[in-house]
DNA sequence: TCTGGGGTCCTCTGCCCT
DNA sequence: TCTGAGGGCAGAGGACCC
């Protein structure tokens, strides 16, 4: 039976958010992310756009494309909570709705079409509620598979142009039968999984089409980008992508990371970035009711040089206190005084937090466990800020850390990035 | 041109065990 | 007791996505 998908995309979204605020900047080049030397951009407008400006391009960049932008620093939980507002409107269509990030989900409709009318109309149905509820646009893409109900949106967008953006269709639709006309004359780098290694090695061998892709046989695609990649790409330029919109879908592991503005060299600043990542971390697992065996930290030096090492506990565990610890003595052996551009931490190996598991060395745990939930809730309460690591307190004043806080790159106004 | 943050998945390697 | 093959797992890193 053939399945219908949507892939919802709103447009611009924590732009748009931002003019609701500010509907003087309506018309304007409005660009949302970090303002620092080491900012990026997180989202452009139509006119922003319209100068080169996109997603992931260093702040300075877009500046220097397009210097009467408006540059705002963004508000992740404002961006979160109309984000679940949007997904309530698709779930009151279909419980089976994949969110993918706050401004894109898959939704399965196969089973709604007898109450709520074929794909294309749900698709404008839900257009329409997301402008009466929330003044937003967004682009919808119809297909059998998500991979092209993906590309159906994309399809559907607006586009950007000088003289102003150029509206797109808003519901895009690719009939069954018609998917491999839409999807052979396009760049191979329009498959989910091209990224630019992926696509050089594509070029090696004289594929730049998905139709060229789909033309060899898939033991040359696996022999030039790898067995798994090689078949996952192979399959998809033939149209088939069987995986289904999973509602409910649990992470696999929780981190935090953060770009300083400038680098660290004291094992000392190392160390306490560890800690208040750690506290951080540990704090959105009890949130979530998970805990993670597996502790890791990622560190970028000055000359851009990753290196990542991890540990895996003997029991998983949600507290501060133990994945500092491990970050620590991960982080231990490594020399900082190269210059340390970024410090991350994270937790994978994610289970249910269920019942209090006590470690061999915790006698204490539980009243450690305790008191970091304690914390969890005074936090709740008086902020983020209120409570904390003693470590953390910097002229009397604690610096916690919380997601969203430093999104899109470090603040031009924080000397010291820590 | 000078590269964010939060994720997922894949590959390769080394180690341990049978 | 030694050796090799093979599976499972952990760790490191790369690529990709939004």
């Amino acid at each position: 039976m053939t399945r219908s998908i949507l892939h919802v995309d709103m447009d611009a979204f924590y732009v748009s958010v931002e003019l609701l605020d500010r509907p003087e900047l309506r018309g304007r080049p409005v660009i949302v992310g970090g303002r620092g030397a080491r900012g990026v951009v997180a989202a452009a407008s139509y006119e922003a756009r319209a100068y080169g400006v996109h997603s992931a391009m260093p702040s300075l960049r877009a500046t220097r494309l397009c210097p009467d932008a408006v540059f705002l620093a963004g508000d992740h939980a404002r961006y979160a909570e109309v984000s679940r507002r949007v997904m309530d409107l698709f779930r009151a269509v279909t419980p089976l709705v994949e969110p993918i990030s706050l401004d894109e989900a898959f939704l399965d409709v196969t089973g709604s079409v007898r109450l709520h009318g074929d794909p294309a109309s749900i698709g404008r149905q839900l257009r329409q509620s997301v402008a009466d509820q929330e003044q937003l646009t967004c682009s919808v893409g119809v297909a059998s598979s998500k991979f092209l109900a993906k590309l159906a949106s994309e399809a559907a967008k607006p586009k950007p142009s000088p003289s102003g953006p150029l509206p797109g269709l808003g519901v895009k639709v690719i009939e069954p039968g018609d998917e491999l006309g839409f999807l052979h004359p396009l760049p191979v780098r329009a498959l989910w999984g091209v990224g630019p290694a992926t696509l050089a090695k594509l070029e090696r061998i004289g594929v730049s089409t998905v139709a060229e892709l789909a033309r060899l046989p898939v033991a040359a695609v696996q022999a030039a980008v790898g067995d798994a990649v090689g078949r996952h790409l192979h399959d998809l330029a033939h149209g088939r992508d069987d995986r289904p919109v999973v509602a409910d879908a649990r992470p696999k592991s929780i981190s935090h990371e953060e770009t300083f503005a400038h680098d660290l060299h004291d094992p000392a600043d190392v160390d306490r970035e560890a800690l208040r990542m750690g506290d951080a971390v540990a704090t959105r697992l009890r949130n979530a009711e998970l805990r993670g065996r597996t502790v890791s930290v990622k560190v970028r030096f000055g000359d851009f040089r990753t290196i990542s090492r991890s540990l895996t506990l003997r029991l998983p565990t949600d507290s501060g206190r133990d994945i500092s610890r491990a970050a620590r003595q991960l982080l231990e052996p490594i020399d900082p005084t190269p210059g340390i551009r970024l410090l991350g931490v994270g937790v994978s190996s994610l289970a249910e937090g269920g019942a209090e598991q006590l470690s061999l060395d915790d006698v204490t745990g539980a009243t450690w466990r305790e008191a970091e939930e304690l914390v969890g809730d005074i936090r709740q309460r008086f902020g983020d800020d209120a409570i904390g690591p003693a470590a953390l307190a910097d002229d009397g004043r604690l610096r916690v850390k919380r997601r969203g806080d430093q999104q899109w790159g470090p603040g031009p106004e924080d000397p010291a990035g820590s």
